[in-house]
DNA sequence: ATCATAATATGACAAATGTCATATCACCAA
DNA sequence: TTGGTGATATGACATTTGTCATATTATGAT
């Protein structure tokens, strides 16, 4: 971890992620968790913890973009997911792991909420409402992943394409046009192809007249057959 | 559920799984659970759920082996893992979906153990420690599933089958010759490739001498070469 | 500014993979 | 038994994908 505190953190109660995670607390677990969080700038390039560290927060994501990778012993990088705001850095294994069997580093800078593991399972012992809670929270980004994997398993190269371009659009900026906050190198790391593969097809619906590209600027001029590449490849 | 449930269930404290999975039970809960669980008898070729079905009931494997997939708008099937004893088939999902996902067949004989899942979910919310193990449990599966899905990802067709071919060696049945579970099109579901190439894969393996095939009986001869292969394509 | 390095881009070619056709075999139901 | 269906198997071929080479452009460090 190699941020430094912030100075200003936000007062817990008036959290916007509270809801979505921590609506089961009482006012005194509030106030412990509160209490003892610590908010970390990240920046764009910054790694905020690598596979094989021992875990020592719980964090999750306030802002900002992450990817989760892990490296062969080739020194090749696999890109598990990419994860935005709501999105929980800690994946399942944050309460019976010892180490991180993962590495996160930040596509755009963002701020983590992290919290001391040990004060964060004190608190999930204690209160069983939190800890479904909890469960069910990691549950849904798990699935994600999941299910992410399967649809790209299923995809060719060009319906792998069309289908994290989607993402992009959809899921991530909720707009057409948008910069690429990854290299085409991260792409194919991502979806398991070649980089050059990614560069060709990205060029060919260029040709194709279904998106545009300005060097990571990528504008999705036609929604419908990009959707229609993604489930027909 | 097309089941019937058993004659004689095993009695929860002699459960061999309980370690695994109820250690944090108090005897009462203990004892709840195990006047309302239901064991069910499934046999090959069953389907046990399908996929939009409500959920019912939080169920695990205690023996046997079954495939989770899903089935597209075309009615292709993907198989998302293939599970054992030991093996959630609620996923985590579970407590917070009212209905499931995917579906879940049966490749070999197995016995279900079912519990309420509200009866779960009330469990789970007045005992922590549960619900911390639970989590813990579940989320190892998950991990599983989405270790696997990027292992799949990254290999071509001969390391995706001497990959599956490995899993099944050391994961499911922990011997070099087994009768394979699944025919040439499941395997061919669970990997993303064809059904040809899976099994011109298997021939071309046989011929190169690091597999024997029998129909559906498997021995792994050389397992360093399929290793070499599962690892390096 | 300048250099080195990485990212993007494209072509040519080889290799891998998918598609289609066909054949045999196993198995189940009538 | 017979007939039908699906599983396994293989060849031929087309298409897709990966590999290697090369060029240009962007980016960052000194």
């Amino acid at each position: 971890m190699e941020g430094h505190p912030m100075d200003s953190v936000c007062d817990c109660s008036q959290c916007e992620l509270r809801k979505a995670f921590f609506d089961s607390f009482s006012d005194e677990d509030l106030g412990d968790i509160c209490r003892n969080k610590t908010e970390f700038p990240f920046f764009r390039g910054d790694t905020i913890f690598s596979e094989g560290d021992r875990i020592r927060y719980f964090s999750y994501l306030k802002s900002g973009l992450v990817k989760l990778f892990k490296t062969d012993t080739a020194g090749k990088d696999q890109i598990i997911t990419i994860a935005g705001p709501y999105d929980f850095v800690s994946l399942l294994g944050v309460f019976s792991d010892t180490h991180h069997s993962y590495s996160v580093s930040v596509l755009e800078d963002a701020v983590l909420c992290c919290i001391d593991i040990e004060r964060m399972r004190e608190i999930a012992l204690r209160n069983a409402s939190f800890s479904m809670n909890l469960m069910e929270r990691m549950g849904a980004v798990s699935n994600k992943i999941i299910r992410e994997g399967l649809e790209i398993r299923k995809r060719n190269t060009h319906g792998k394409v069309a289908y994290i371009l989607l993402k992009f659009c959809k899921d991530i900026y909720g707009t057409c046009i948008f910069d690429l906050p990854v290299s085409r190198r991260e792409i194919a790391e991502n979806i398991g192809m070649t980089t050059e593969n990614v560069i060709r097809t990205l060029s060919e619906l260029r040709k194709e007249k279904v998106i545009r590209i300005n060097g990571k600027e990528i504008e999705v001029v036609d929604p419908v057959a990009l959707e229609r590449i993604s489930n027909y490849g």
